[in-house]
DNA sequence: GATGAATGAGTCTTCATTCAT
DNA sequence: AATGAATGAAGACTCATTCAT
């Protein structure tokens, strides 16, 4: 098994190369110039791969979202989820896995959150494609789980587009605001605010029960 | 009650240009000649009254941000509320409150939803600012309710960055996604999902009667 | 007798202003809005007193020659010299005239041997014919002086070039390098060099009388 | 002898026209355009060569100023003179060398005598701090042949300075004002002006001797 | 595939000047 | 005479992208 990692291919290098000039100037800063620098090519050996300064963005926006989406909503499979103490074990996994994830790709997460805007409308149009799905896909689980009697009886879309809010600055506050808060920790309340809300109620005690098993 | 349209300052005229050609434009794709043409100025003008491109932008943001917390946080009092019934009704009001002016101010909304990514790092790190100071109010505001025995025991600081991505997520469905939406009817829902959850509990007779005082 | 320095009018005032901000950041760099801020007075009133910045720079450097001519060559008489030992004298008085008002006149100074150049082709032409006329005269005086057997057998042109370029280079040297040298003596060597040239002659012994009256 | 003139570089072109556009519209009303469009190259290709205009600007004046020393300075050895007729000798093949390079690089000459304070204050420093070197070095051989008796006993500073205020007038007239002038008598007359001065004198002979070996 | 020199469209900003008050 | 807000022409410079080698 030799060391693959310094074989990296053209293509790899300059993706890699990207990612940490965006994260590091922004995107409206970065040029290609710089990008071609961190990944020791020359100028033109750019275009041989990507189209545009655009299309990597896109590429790196993409390929985070497609890994992230594989490794959560792949897993999930809420139609089999009956009783509440399911779901709530369930969303633990969820979030955990989320978080460390995203603290792995620290600047993809920078890119994801912080700099979409930037790239112009068409890659904001994009994101909000991706979004779209994760959200579709949210808005009927959680219809589905409100017709079981599981969840309460609010607007499927609203809720699922308050997720994602949820989602985003969790992640932001996770990864970029306390990089060294305690993931477990962290998880825990965000199942607590998802499924019980801020107030106190009959559920604390399930939602505490959490670590007892350990 | 006379037509004080036209007695608008250049200034007014140049802010209010530019807020509508961001919103339709997008921040990047503006010019200056964009915003004086459709302020009826002449391009030396506008730097009269703004030093670049980029501060008119701020100074839009600022006041924006400005506006929508005196008329929400300047009127919630937590320390007041002792009872979940009080909470509840709390809530409801600001959430209605934040919703109704970002309904009238949808431009606006656009602008600091969408474009502030786009005008560079300095604007992000200035709304990150205005952001760190609701949310240290906000935790404060959790942590003394988690105190009084109201609210769960979860960590402040990340509730405080959780309710702002369901507010930001929750104003984006409401004034870009779903225009036409009964505000009274999200509101409700936004309460249910920020005090009681996702998970169906004791909360729910009181969350629902909300309308039968009407 | 009241101190009228302070009722200096407008446009004296402007005038004033104006030979401190271009001495002080140069002409291109010098705003009209600096002067009028200098000078006290509004934008718009600069404009009732000079057509433009180029007036205002030229007028300050007519001035200043003007005064400078009428103060040496007004005084000088060379067609009244036929001894060397009174050309000496003169020369002397002359030297001594121009580098005293210079030291009186620094800033002045400033903008005319290093301004010049910036104020634009037609201030460059306006001085040469300055310098032209300065130059036709000084041409005579030494084509008399040949004549007489005074001065020897040069092209009197070139002569009076080359004295002009002694001359800005002495004032520069006065004024400008060594602000505290002492002008006598300076002078001194100012005739020998005119007069006399580098090599030692004859008339080292002349020259070196003139401090014995004293 | 083949044709050179097609292999010049970018840089060499640019240089060339930029010469030439700067001689022909002075500085300030020379535009970078002008320069490309003289050149033949695109806009863009200017920057890959020069910082800016002002930058291309100082080279030329560099470069003109480094070739003139090179063939004037690095050829003079004023420690070998010893007597009045060597220090004649030498004087006369400098100007003579300096007249013909400088009617050679008309317009380069153009540029260093009227278009410098043009470019700003730090072109201006730059141009001064080149004289300075020239004048040090002026200024120590003076003194040298002032302590062998060659020269009179004058501030060795004053004179470098004045010297160079005659070259610059001398050489304005020989390229500028009559172009059609004949160098070798002009290079006599300035021999005469810098060594004898004005005032006939013992060395009028020995100035007169010169033409009688040809 | 790789190079990197060359391209050139695009836009912000300055500041001398005007003119209605 | 004095004001100063408004004007708008002008041009340096950047950088994503191309293409001959």
């Amino acid at each position: 098994m030799t060391d693959m990692s310094v074989i990296l291919s053209v293509r790899e290098r300059l993706l890699t190369a990207a990612t940490e000039v965006f994260a590091a100037k922004g995107y409206i800063a970065t040029r290609v110039s710089d990008i071609v620098r961190q990944a020791g090519v020359a100028q033109g050996t750019f275009y041989l791969y990507f189209k545009s300064k655009q299309v990597i963005f896109e590429q790196l926006i993409d390929d985070f979202f497609a890994h992230l989406l594989a490794e959560t909503l792949g897993t999930y499979h809420p139609s089999d989820i009956a009783r509440p103490e399911e779901a709530i074990a369930q969303a633990r996994v969820l979030w955990l896995t989320v978080l460390q994830r995203c603290r792995q790709e620290r600047t993809l997460v920078t890119l994801a959150l912080r700099e979409t805007g930037a790239a112009g409308p068409e890659v904001l149009a994009r994101l909000q494609a991706n979004y779209q799905r994760v959200i579709d896909g949210e808005a009927a689980s959680i219809e589905a789980a409100i017709a079981r009697g599981l969840y309460r009886p609010v607007h499927p879309q609203l809720a699922a587009w308050v997720m994602v809010g949820m989602l985003e600055r969790a992640v932001y506050y996770a990864v970029l605001v306390e990089e060294q808060a305690d993931l477990d920790q962290l998880a825990d309340d965000l199942v607590r605010l998802e499924l019980g809300g801020l107030l106190v109620d009959t559920w604390e005690e399930v939602f505490s029960s959490r670590r007892e098993p350990r």
